[in-house]
DNA sequence: TCTGGGGTCCTAGGACCC
DNA sequence: TCTGGGGTCCTAGGACCC
């Protein structure tokens, strides 16, 4: 354990609703909220002046509303948010080359990593103090909270304690009794259901998990959980800030509107996951072998399969084959309310022509506009792509009795806004997308371990 | 007014191998 | 011919985080 409080946490104060605020003049001092704002919507992020109301992150938008009725209700803009995010992870490594971030608001700094040796709590509260002013600075305004200590656990509590706009420096020494009197659930990964057992075992706070046997914390919340918490409860913690972790997979899921039942739409809707999945393990220049689908009930019960292929793949055809079969030997039931599609078991490299398909490699999306012949307009299917001149690229979400809905995809929300056309409507046009085509078979079976 | 989307880590059982 | 123990891989589910 280090002899000075050289960890520090950032974390941006209701970053999301801020960023929001910054952009918007006429949202500043008045509630905002940003979320899922359709019937299943979820809070991400409540501004201040919403949190007066009992609105916080992951309430439904429901409850938000009926308990801030006159809020702002935005969808998230998260390419604004990663620019801003990579902006003030930039000042954080001006500090120091060592910065772990979390998510795009929050981030671990390791100031030893920079040579500075023997920090006094005045000495790391300038420099917080002189960090927020730079975040500030390069953000346009957005304010952040910072905790310091000799360890992780210490310095995210910290950044807790002071929001928003605080700084929070626990002197080295006095870790152990400045968590004593909290609750358990103040340590990251006791959440209800750990919270819940050490209830049970008569543990609420910190200085009860203290005095606690590890053996029987061990019984209580298993092996690996158990011993760490018994260390993490007397301020043991030597873990260290790590830069440019590794992704471990990749992953896209929605939940609907209303629960579907329809196979045929459900495939469509894995084809196009599977799509976007290997769009950004290409971008990542990542590839696979693990394809799991994951499927939610209409009771919220939730279940995965998966299927791993003899060597890692980034080719949508690929990744979409082995999720359609996997959705075949899903239970559809009484409906589906969110369906998912994601890759593991992840290699920084890419399979190479063995494999996989040189021309698909080269080409993995491509969009071809057919001719608008008006008996085109019939025979409109699920998943069908489409064009509209007004609204871009879509594709068909369902039809009948003379009319199509249409879902467009923005690159900002990707389910998009859904609109209804009369079936016979000139402006909207066939397209088709090569890359998962039901019908094109890419006779790949060998990547497939079990067939 | 029911419960998002992107992740990480852990557990447990079965298959399979030595 | 009644029965081992360890290691690794795969699958499914659950807890947790922001």
């Amino acid at each position: 354990m280090r002899g000075d409080p050289s960890v520090l946490h950032v974390d941006l104060d209701a970053f999301f609703a801020a960023v929001e605020q910054r952009d918007k003049p006429s949202l500043r001092g008045k509630p905002v909220v940003v979320g899922g704002i359709g019937v299943r919507g979820v809070v991400s992020t409540a501004s201040y002046e919403a949190r007066k109301y009992g609105v916080r992150s992951a309430m439904s938008t429901a409850e938000a509303r009926s308990r801030c009725p006159h809020a702002a209700y935005l969808s998230p803009r998260f390419e604004v948010y990663r620019q801003s995010s990579r902006a003030v992870m930039a000042e954080m490594r001006a500090l120091s080359p060592l910065v772990e971030p979390l998510s795009l608001d929050e981030a671990f700094i390791d100031l030893a990593a920079s040579g500075l040796r023997g920090l006094t709590v005045d000495d790391v509260e300038a420099i917080a103090r002189d960090l927020k002013e730079s975040i500030r600075k390069v953000s346009g305004g957005l304010t952040a909270s910072v905790g310091a200590g000799t360890s992780k656990l210490i310095a995210k509590i910290a950044s807790d304690l002071d929001k928003p706009d605080g700084v929070v420096v626990v002197p080295a020494g006095t870790e152990a009794d400045f968590l004593a009197p909290m609750q358990v659930t103040v340590i990251p990964g006791v959440g209800p259901a750990t919270a819940q057992r050490l209830s049970m075992a008569g543990v609420r706070t910190v200085a009860d998990l203290q005095q606690l046997d590890e053996d029987e914390l061990v019984r209580q919340i298993g092996s690996a959980h158990g011993t760490s918490l018994h260390r993490l409860a007397v301020a043991a913690d030597d873990r260290p800030v790590v830069s440019d972790r590794e992704t471990k997979s990749v992953s896209v899921e929605d939940t609907f509107e209303t629960d579907i039942i329809d196979r045929s739409l459900l495939v469509a809707i894995a084809d196009r996951m599977s799509l976007r999945v290997s769009e950004r393990l290409r971008k990542a220049q990542l590839s696979g072998r693990t394809v799991t689908v994951k499927t939610r009930m209409h009771d919220f019960t939730t279940h995965t399969r998966s299927s791993t292929l003899a060597g890692p793949t980034d080719d949508s055809r690929v990744i979409a084959r082995v999720a359609r079969r996997l959705l075949e030997e899903s239970e559809v039931g009484g409906g589906i309310r969110l369906l998912g599609v994601g890759v593991s078991s992840l290699a920084d490299w890419i399979q190479d022509d063995l494999f996989t398909d040189d021309e698909h490699a080269e080409n993995p999306i491509e969009v071809v506009e057919l001719p608008a012949r008006p008996r085109d307009q019939v025979g409109f299917h699920p998943g069908q792509d489409v064009a509209h001149p007004d609204h871009g690229r879509g594709w068909v979400w369902g039809s009948g009795r003379g009319r199509v809905t249409v879902r467009f995809e923005t690159a900002d929300t990707p389910p998009g806004p859904v609109r209804t056309f009369a079936i016979d409507d000139p402006a909207l046009t066939k397209v088709r997308i090569s890359g998962v085509d039901a019908d094109e078979e890419p006779g790949t079976d060998q990547n497939v371990s079990n067939e």
